[in-house]
DNA sequence: CCAAGTTGTCTAGTAGAATAGACAAGTGGG
DNA sequence: CCCACTTGTCTATTCTACTAGACAACTTGG
């Protein structure tokens, strides 16, 4: 008769996990699938009727899931043509001139920046000896965003001399890009000094930001920008989704 | 004014991942806390309500996500007094004599085999030279999953001959004990001839069955149990929950 | 251009998640 | 024993996940 289907029963739902939703269950089976290169990049997946009755399961819960993925930076879908698998990482090169805005137009991509939060703090040992102050001198430190076609790149924790650039974050909440916030102190020159890359894994904050799960493999970039003539001006500890950006280096 | 909780907004649920229950991630970093040992075993945990309150959320909530480790075995909880750790793992001894039933009886709880599907299948050639029978040989397979105090253990796939077990399926859903099923073919004093352990973790199937996240630890424990006399009688293949039993073999 | 196939959007209904509040039933300490 | 505290259960309400169906907007290949 088929009248009702109590989900949680029985049946085709072999990847249902309790408190878990369906879409969800589903966006996590096709980034396996995706990761584990059962799709190459640019194939076309299966319409969403198709899935949907494939899964046993209404079609508008397939558009959550795959809505999920577009928004992971997996997929993207065309109106009328289909849904395609993306996997092709943006390629972010590391250099003297590293601007997140220059680096991602450049690809081709509508870059971003949003401001998580801005405050005072006092200088640790670790960034006090890299803007050349003293312990427990007020730094300006903000959170921030990035994104690539609305998916987010990287989070950044940025920190800058108080002294100097006090207003540093109600500045950027405007020019929402750090090379635009620093014009606006009369710094047009800057350059990367150094660049220190590890690797680590998503905390919860982290990955609700990026838009990951928890334990996605994460780059950390941390580095120390300075003027034309070698004064530091701003360091930062970047975490890059691993699965969305590589990071150049030339030689 | 604080009318309205949009729940998504923002806020203090740091820990809230889209597409997952509430109680479910209540429930996971509770796991989590006590898995890392951060309450010990026996540990009384917070107050539902103090619970509640911390995590910003309704005591109904919270009920839910304890049932939840309850159901997975993490706690236990005692009306009117409050909910409590349980860590310790069942020691599961692996012997002569390997009674699911006896041995979870002997610890003091109560045992329970639930069958949760048969059927007749050619035996492969791993089957076939554990039971002395020919590959392509007709075998009944059961798939059984086995708990103790409602809290599943094992989830069990079990071969016996079809010449001499055919209805083994239908006789073990009554007797719910493969002791009692072998009592019916006039088996009495079968015996464990050996015992091969080894590890690995769950699927999206076990982790259903066994009520554990996938990529748990599980032990993969194949054995051939024999007649007093030598014969073989059934071969097994059981993925025990590690973090609910341990394994003692005697020496 | 046309027709088949695909994604986007809308409406509507059902079941379950989460909230809120109240009270019963049980525990444990003074 | 009594009282503070805890878990268990009930009712009611709101919001959302999921289902169902229909149609519009769009792409593609013949």
């Amino acid at each position: 008769m088929l009248t009702k289907t109590p989900r949680g029963s029985s049946g085709k739902n072999h990847l249902l996990e309790r408190g878990v939703m369906l879409w969800r269950c589903i966006a996590d089976d096709f980034e396996q699938m995706i990761m584990i290169g059962k799709h190459d990049n640019g194939a076309r997946l299966p319409a969403e009727s198709e899935i949907a009755t494939k899964y046993g399961v209404n079609r508008h819960t397939v558009r959550r899931a795959m809505a999920e993925l577009a928004a992971r930076g997996l997929v993207y879908t065309e109106r009328g043509s289909g849904t395609y698998v993306k996997t092709d990482k943006l390629d972010y090169p590391i250099g003297q001139r590293t601007r997140f805005s220059e680096i991602v137009a450049a690809a081709g991509h509508e870059a971003e920046g949003r401001l998580q939060g801005h405050r005072l703090e006092p200088a640790n040992e670790e960034v006090a000896q890299r803007l050349g102050l003293n312990v427990g001198d007020s730094v300006v430190r903000l959170e921030i965003v990035r994104a690539s076609d609305r998916v987010p790149i990287s989070v950044a924790t940025t920190w800058l001399s108080a002294e100097r650039y006090n207003d540093a974050g109600k500045i950027y909440r405007q020019a929402r890009s750090i090379t635009r916030t620093l014009d606006h102190y009369g710094v047009t020159g800057y350059r990367r000094k150094w660049t220190r890359i590890s690797a680590a894994f998503t905390d919860a904050v982290d990955a609700g930001r990026l838009r990951l799960s928890v334990h996605r493999p994460i780059l950390v970039v941390e580095s120390l920008d300075v003027t034309a003539g070698g004064e530091p001006i701003l360091t930062t500890r970047g975490r890059f989704a691993a699965d969305r950006i590589a990071l150049i280096v030339e030689s």
